[in-house]
DNA sequence: ATAATCTAACTAACTGGTTAATTAAGTTTC
DNA sequence: GAAACTTAATTAACCAGTTAGTTAGATTAT
């Protein structure tokens, strides 16, 4: 016992361990206890590293949402014409959402606190990383409808719509399990979503060119 | 003081409060104390109706999912045509969401927790309530297909699709106003977003006349 | 080189506040 | 008198956060 492991490996033990608790049980839920036992480590130590529970989770939600946000930049940065932006960055942040477990249930739950008192990170968070790239995105919009290759949608709409197709299927794989009967996560069935998603995104907002319209999945 | 209201009004009463509370907070973050409180009645009350916490919380799932279910088997009893039955079914759900600020966050809470041994009510909203509406409308849209009219989609991926449509704009609001400036839940913007849904699944779903197709929305 | 010291990393055990739940003894209205 | 409540006190559990240490290894002093 004693000074074992490398720091830095125990913090990111308990950052990792506290993602899967909060995003399981919500920050009420969460249990402190737990969170140190997955992460192989004395609850004091949590302390150690960060002042309280709700510091540990704000840097829970700092890891997710900051990994998202360079994740989409790296795509909304390029110099792509808007078309192939829109469908880079859609395809991004699908595979950003589908690669943890924990990230949908994760910010469908800080989105759900987003009412005034509820969070204290919730500014911190919209400020920080999805403020930004919904600049960025709507951005891209206007530029892809100001040069005609998109239909005039409105950023408002369009955006969450995009969200609510990539984080709702995987916040509510767990239930669609029991009901379908088959796991909807496997990589088959993901890919299958992620080919539905780029394809209602297309047929939504790009204007039909005069002579093809692709067939709709989903 | 004594038997003021009537019984029923009592308990409709705490049902409303705790569904309020339950949305907001989730389960492990409600307070009894506040259910009390704001249903204008002592707490023993609420255990004089309602055994524990968690009872009281499936008493509110069943209200909740028993509205969505008979509003929704009311357009999908009728007889339609499967164009029709569709676009009904999408409107009464949407306008059963829409009709009251807890269910989205209510329902959206609940298919988070559908994990093994998470919720103990789950399978029974998933048997009593949503199973049944699912299995429901993937017969519609199975007709559709076999007569012809829609394109050959998978119920399983297209029918959380519709819902996450619905429920996401709704559960995100919050967060969404605090983004755009402006509030996503006055008439016209709910308007607006029925609209746009409906034409989604429209341009999703049916087999495109070889004629006309109609502008995306949102 | 080696003993003494320091410090970061870590732990076991406890504490105190919160909260769900219970109970007992009433009050009010039909 | 019975159903529908209130008041208020209480219990038991739980759980976030603290305290008072221990340990390993690097640093310094000799």
């Amino acid at each position: 016992m004693g000074s074992r492991g490398q720091p830095a490996e125990s913090r990111a033990a308990i950052l990792k361990a506290a993602a899967r608790e909060f995003a399981e049980h919500g920050i009420a839920g969460a249990r402190t206890d737990a969170i140190a036992r997955e992460a192989c480590v004395n609850k004091a130590l949590l302390y150690y590293y960060f002042q309280d529970k709700e510091t540990l989770y704000g840097a829970v939600l700092d890891d997710a949402f900051g990994g998202l946000k360079s994740t989409v930049f790296g795509v909304l940065d390029g110099d792509l014409p808007p078309r192939q932006k829109m469908l880079a960055y859609v395809g991004a942040y699908f595979d950003f959402i589908a690669s943890n477990p924990m990230y949908p249930r994760l910010m469908q739950r800080e989105m759900m606190r987003a009412r005034e008192g509820q969070s204290q990170h919730i500014d911190k968070v919209i400020k920080n990383y999805i403020q930004p790239i919904f600049a960025r995105v709507s951005e891209v919009l206007r530029q892809g409808i100001a040069d005609g290759e998109f239909r005039p949608v409105n950023p408002a709409h369009f955006v969450p719509s995009m969200v609510a197709m990539i984080v709702f299927y995987f916040s509510s794989a767990p239930m669609m399990q029991k009901i379908v009967g088959f796991n909807p996560l496997t990589p088959e069935r993901v890919a299958e979503r992620r080919a539905a998603v780029l394809d209602f995104i297309s047929a939504g907002l790009f204007r039909p060119s005069p002579n093809a319209r692709q067939g709709a999945r989903s």
